[in-house]
DNA sequence: TGTTCGTTGGACTTCATGGTCCAGTTGTAG
DNA sequence: CTACAACTGGACCATGAAGTCCAACGAACA
């Protein structure tokens, strides 16, 4: 990734300020979306005036923007750690969902970083496309690698594609969040999650419970 | 509901412009947002003025997206018509999923107008999200009579929860449509609804596929 | 035929917003 | 302590987009 900012001579000072506005940046653009933010709030928001915006973003709002995609990315990550490299059992896979779901709820919003700005400005800006593209599939990949684990333990059926179910999973993420957002509730993000994880619980439970014939 | 735009004096020629003027910003909002569409590419793109926007509009374009919205809802509606009506048996959902995967197909681009408008202007205009949140309402519950209808007839378990598999399969759609974005693909999408249609289909034939336990 | 009202054209105004510039301050290394 | 580079403040500019205004056109109807 080249990074039109060049890291070499900063000041701890320095870092920090450029930290604090691609937070602040975040924040407002999970409040309001890539066009409902403007330069002159994250400048208020910062405390910050417009030259230290271009001085730590020389590429103007777009750096910007693509550099809150990253951030917000590898939060997002950060917060499935350690669970999503661990994935090889029914537990290990509660655990993971118990944390993405907590990280939604205490972001307050019913939004994805990843997903939502998917949405907004995939056709507006290449550069962001390649970067959210880039966070979606290896989103999947390690959700992929997940259920390899479990197809390989002969915890669920060998005959399971493990990307596809990767994908669904991951759709049923991004789409729960989508029906949580107008409903002010996380339980379609759950109830969706939960859909697409029963072919990952062992036992027949699942399908005694949701897909039982008479 | 309650239009700005009083429709009992208007002429032949005015209603044809006037669609004409919502048909022409339906297509640049889905290629370029909402934020990335403007009056001027409208107004180019319908070989018409400034003054006939706010003739037609005089709430200006917030006024236009919503009836945008609304337009774009009738016809993924109307797209899902007469299946979604009639949702019994598993072959009227498999017609019906073929209609809805056809729409979204013959648009050209993977977005959802009610769910890609959800995530782009929810916050900027409440009366939009209401907009929004009635048509994906009205969705989940033609959806829920259909697994009710399902249900009622025996043939999926009684104790699955309608409204439950209804924003499941919703939620496949909209999160399938997220990722099929930057796969330039159907199959996220058509492997999301599948996986989310799979309680509704009869017998054990997706649980041997699926969920089978060695 | 003339009047009325829906319709149309396009110039004009206003303003928010991204982006520029430069002078002044702070920190740091020799 | 001095010099240089990183950092900061805020006035200023350019532009594009929403919205306004008014004059002119055209079709129905007395």
């Amino acid at each position: 990734m080249i990074s039109a900012m060049d890291e070499s001579k900063i000041t701890e000072r320095g870092r920090r300020t450029r930290q604090r506005i691609v937070e602040a940046t975040g924040e407002q653009i999970l409040a309001s979306g890539i066009g409902g933010t403007t330069l002159d709030q994250v400048r208020a928001a910062t405390l910050t005036s417009k030259s230290q915006l271009f001085h730590y973003f020389p590429g103007g709002k777009a750096e910007l923007v693509r550099e809150v995609a990253q951030w917000e990315g590898r939060q997002l990550f950060e917060a499935q750690e350690p669970y999503i490299r661990d994935l090889r059992s029914w537990e290990s896979w509660e655990q993971w969902r118990a944390a993405l779901i907590n990280y939604y709820i205490s972001r307050g919003r019913w939004a994805c970083p990843i997903g939502s700005l998917a949405t907004q400005a995939a056709m507006s800006d290449p550069e962001l496309e390649q970067i959210i593209a880039d966070g979606l599939r290896t989103w999947r990949e390690t959700l992929a690698d997940g259920v390899r684990r479990m197809r390989d333990a002969g915890l669920i059926a060998p005959a399971a594609d493990p990307l596809k179910v990767a994908t669904v999973i991951l759709a049923a993420i991004q789409g729960g969040l989508v029906l949580s957002q107008p409903e002010r509730s996380a339980w379609p993000l759950e109830a969706a999650l939960d859909s697409a994880l029963g072919p990952l619980h062992g036992a027949s439970l699942t399908n005694a419970v949701v897909n039982s014939m008479p």
